[in-house]
DNA sequence: ATGGCGTGGTAGCCACGA
């Protein structure tokens, strides 16, 4: 089984380059973020057209989350039961595969704009509901799936200049400790457990030329349970839609099981 | 590096992203 993460800023946009990706990569799940449309603009007809099933937790302008996958998508959740918010974070299902079944849990993390501003405090609340809404998730899902923008970098080797970012958001030591608290509900970080040496990043930023000069984060995430990752043939991330006309700010992040 | 870009609103040279 084979799945990836995009964060797409903007379906609108990229819905060409999605269908050209998917037809390339042949994933059998493809997690998506920042679709930035109502569930009424998802373009179900066109996924459906490449032969697969689709849902979506979207809203106008921001945020906005869909899984597009070959299974059948079952026990659907939007957002988080124990957080009331207005914006559209979080999508889970439930599928049947060949290694049983497995909930699938597409995020995409607030910002969080700058250390200290509300949307910081806003994503640092987002992730401790997160945490304790997954914790409950495990106790009902032996195998689980967490993919999305974290919207952290983890690690120092996962920021291209960890000196001029020391203490910023997306590498702050209050986000790395949410990430870990994650983590310690029993999961992995699928690319880092398998290549832990590894540099790679999945958001290089529009200006400066960040791709060009290789100025990039990780902070597009495969979390999974152990037993996943013992079974997990392959981790990457594929550069070549970042090098496209008119590309995304990230790039797909994939697992192979 | 602190902004230069990109997207999507709306009529604010706006908000937001990371």
């Amino acid at each position: 089984m084979k799945l990836a993460t995009w964060n797409v800023n903007s379906l609108t946009v990229r819905i060409g380059q999605v269908e050209d990706w998917i037809k390339k990569a042949q994933p059998d799940l493809l997690l998506l973020q920042e679709t930035k449309q109502e569930n009424i603009k998802f373009p179900h007809d066109a996924i459906s057209a490449l032969g697969y099933k689709s849902i979506h937790n979207g809203q106008k302008t921001y945020n906005g989350v869909a899984i597009i996958s070959k299974y059948e998508l079952l026990d659907v959740q939007h957002n988080m039961p124990n957080f009331e918010d207005e914006q559209k974070r979080l999508i889970a299902a439930t599928i049947d595969t060949e290694h049983g079944k497995i909930r699938i849990v597409c995020v995409y993390v607030p910002n969080g704009q700058s250390v200290g501003s509300d949307k910081y405090h806003y994503k640092l609340d987002w992730l401790k509901h997160f945490t304790s809404w997954l914790k409950n998730e495990m106790l009902s899902f032996t195998d689980i799936i967490i993919a999305g923008d974290f919207n952290i970098a983890p690690q120092d080797i996962d920021c291209h200049d960890p000196e001029a970012w020391k203490d910023n958001v997306l590498v702050s030591a209050k986000e790395r400790e949410a990430f870990q608290s994650i983590l310690a509900l029993g999961l992995l970080d699928s690319f880092r457990a398998t290549n832990p040496e590894e540099i790679q990043y999945s958001w290089w930023d529009y200006r400066m030329a960040g791709f060009r000069r290789n100025h990039g984060m990780r902070i597009d995430h495969i979390l999974t349970n152990k037993q996943i990752i013992g079974k997990t043939t392959l981790t990457s991330i594929d550069k070549e839609p970042r090098k496209s006309e008119r590309p995304s700010d990230h790039t797909p992040v994939i697992i192979e099981i």
